[in-house]
RNA sequence: GCGCCCGUAGUUCAGCUGGAUAGAACGCCGGCCUACGAAGCCGGAAGUCGGGAGUUCGAAUCUCUCCGGGCGCGCCA
């Protein structure tokens, strides 16, 4: 509705500026918006007072000019000019009554445009580092991520989802020895537990599986473990890395990587699981170690030196980051030989791009913000242009509980996991909830609240209407009251003002999609469907649907259609049910 | 100290990339169930858009500055 308006402003707009030499492309772009207030009808642009300085005109004339070459249009009743130069759009009264069997026609395509056709765009979100379950921040990146793939490809993009698996590293060397130490003390063995260390229950159980699957085979003589924690307890990280250098050595390599493979295999499986149950399916798993592996990480150091773009210093390998733009050179390859997060980073992103993705969307946590420099320094030094990374950060969820903020760090054991949240108050409250915000706002999650009141999520708000239309339609069925199809329903009778803000809400519904995508702002829909669902509401309380007026009802019938499909379409864009009763 | 994000009703948040009188929800006050689901509807009170300056026809939105909060600034990932 709005591309049709646009597009008669564009010819306007062309016929006008025909004699006024060339024109910025922007400018050429004209603005329509809904407006905000009925008394100016139904749409407006402002066009004209952003362009009047240009082409030397009073904003008003140039209104005037416009209007006067604005192309016919059925779908337009009137025009006029108002304030200080804005374009009015007064539709026809049929016009929203049409919008309902184009909603009713296209079905669960309605809103979906081509805006990113060609485009090859891959996202990646969540990409938690496999050390443990999912918790309630993850969360929130799973619902952002999945509900921006979904928006993206509505309006036509190609999209691919994808988790990067952070399976190499320190990291999941500390787990791995987390497990390995409660293993020992399964075997009897008396052991302290370092604090730095993984705490979780989950370590536990990876050990004991590891004990039926493996028995005793991998135990061994801890004098000299003992020692090293005795001796280092000053320095906790230090008193780690050696624990974990005792453990490789005293099982072998072969014998670490049971160890290692065993608590990677469980808590990775864990997070696919907890993601698919919450609706979230990314169609790869990247894992960090198949790019060492796979000599990905080899080829992008030898590319960089070749460009003479790595240098040594203290005895690491440094790229020269600050060459494009970052605040900083940056190690790749420290002195010990082994390779940074940033080095595998770089040849993550680059091997994406010769994956054929046009556009690389990462959704990082607000702690990656420092990170975006660096990694798009590593793309532009590997030759891809800088505009083809995108990142959006994602600011955290603060937790509360008992109105006192809940700790959330993986190594402590000490978090709500997401799964625990699902439990709790449901996914669809939960995936809502979690979009219904900005991303770059914090996210304050008040458990008991979302506990206790949950019944006043707007998420069921939303449902509700949903579940009412569906169960009018099925007491039809059971009260053989028929239907003749919008096709052919005289929608003309439906003249109440409650219907027509019903409708009004409902064929906005394409613009939110747009926009939402363009802003990578999802909560736009969320914002929508509540409006949505409250047009309905006041509607469907106001003015009773199933009257003996066959034509009057046939019309109303498809205006409640029309409204469940548009209210299902937006849920399902993120990820929520529509449920027929509740 | 430097960088990024943020500051809007009592509270939690929207605000369509600069538009016309800043909107919801929760909470509070008052009404509506012998008709399609009251998980609903209707009405009311509630604001110095953190403060100040600037840009222009026009600013919650852009710029600068101050105040306040979050997060970064590793040869961790």
């Amino acid at each position: 509705m709005r591309a049709q308006l646009d597009f008669l402003l564009r010819e306007a707009l062309a016929e006008i500026t025909a004699n006024h030499g060339p024109l910025d492309p922007g400018d050429m772009e004209p603005q329509i918006e809904r407006t905000r207030d009925a008394r100016h009808g139904d749409f407006t642009s402002n066009v004209a007072m952003r362009l009047a300085k240009k082409l030397s005109l009073k904003p008003r004339d140039l209104a005037a000019d416009l209007i006067a070459a604005l192309p016919e249009s059925p779908l337009v009743e009137a025009t006029e000019i108002a304030g200080p130069g804005f374009i009015n759009f007064r539709l026809v009264p049929g016009a929203y009554q049409e919008e309902l069997r184009v909603i009713l026609e296209d079905g669960p395509s309605y809103g979906c445009s081509e805006l990113g056709a060609g485009h090859r765009i891959i996202v990646e979100y969540v990409s938690a580092n496999p050390t443990g379950p999912l918790h309630v921040g993850h969360g929130r990146h799973a619902a952002y991520g999945a509900s921006l793939a979904n928006l993206l490809r509505a309006t036509g993009h190609e999209v691919h989802e994808e988790y990067y698996v952070n399976d190499a590293g320190r990291q999941m060397d500390i787990l791995g020895a987390s497990v390995w130490l409660r293993y020992a003390q399964h075997l009897g063995h008396e052991l302290p537990f370092p604090a730095n260390c993984y705490q979780g229950s989950y370590v536990i159980e990876i050990a004991e599986a590891l004990l039926s699957a493996h028995g005793q085979a991998l135990d061994g003589d801890l004098d000299e473990l003992r020692r090293v924690l005795a001796d280092n307890a000053a320095d906790p990280e230090r008193q780690l890395d050696l624990l974990i250098a005792e453990i490789k050595s005293m099982l072998g390599d072969k014998g670490f990587a049971i160890v290692f493979d065993a608590a990677l295999a469980s808590v990775l499986a864990d997070i696919q699981a907890d993601l698919e149950d919450f609706g979230v399916v990314p169609q790869n798993w990247y894992s960090e170690r198949s790019l060492v592996d796979g000599g990905a990480i080899a080829r992008t150091l030898e590319l960089l030196t070749t460009n003479g773009l790595l240098y040594t210093k203290d005895g690491a390998k440094w790229f020269r980051a600050s060459e494009f733009g970052d605040e900083k050179d940056r190690v790749v390859v420290r002195e010990n030989g082994a390779t940074t997060y940033f080095a595998s980073d770089i040849a993550y992103h680059f091997e994406k791009r010769e994956r054929g993705f046009t556009h690389l969307l990462d959704v990082l946590g607000a702690d990656h913000h420092g990170y975006i420099a660096r990694v798009r320094a590593g793309l532009q030094a590997m030759g891809e242009p800088d505009d083809c990374l995108e990142v959006r950060i994602v600011q955290f969820v603060t937790l509360y509980r008992g109105g006192q903020k809940a700790q959330m760090s993986t190594r402590s054991g000490e978090y709500v996991t997401l799964r625990q949240l699902r439990d709790e108050v449901g996914n669809d409250a939960a995936r809502f909830f979690y979009v219904s915000r900005s991303y770059d706002q914090h996210l304050d999650f008040d458990l008991d609240l979302a506990k206790s009141h949950s019944n006043d999520n707007p998420v069921y708000y939303i449902q509700y209407a949903h579940a009412r239309i569906a169960s009018m339609l099925s007491r039809m069925q059971d009260e053989n009251i028929a239907f003749g199809g919008a096709a052919g329903a005289d929608l003309t009778r439906l003249t109440e003002d409650e219907e027509h803000g019903l409708m009004v809400a409902l064929s906005r519904y394409p613009e939110q999609v747009h926009l939402a995508a363009v802003n990578r702002a999802p909560q736009q829909i969320a914002h929508f469907l509540r409006d949505t669902a409250a047009a309905f509401h006041a509607c469907y309380n106001a003015h009773r649907v199933l009257v003996d007026d066959v034509e009057l009802r046939d019309a109303r019938v498809s205006l409640a259609l029309a409204t469940q499909q548009v209210i299902r379409n937006g849920l399902t864009l993120l990820g929520v049910n529509s449920p027929s009763s509740m």
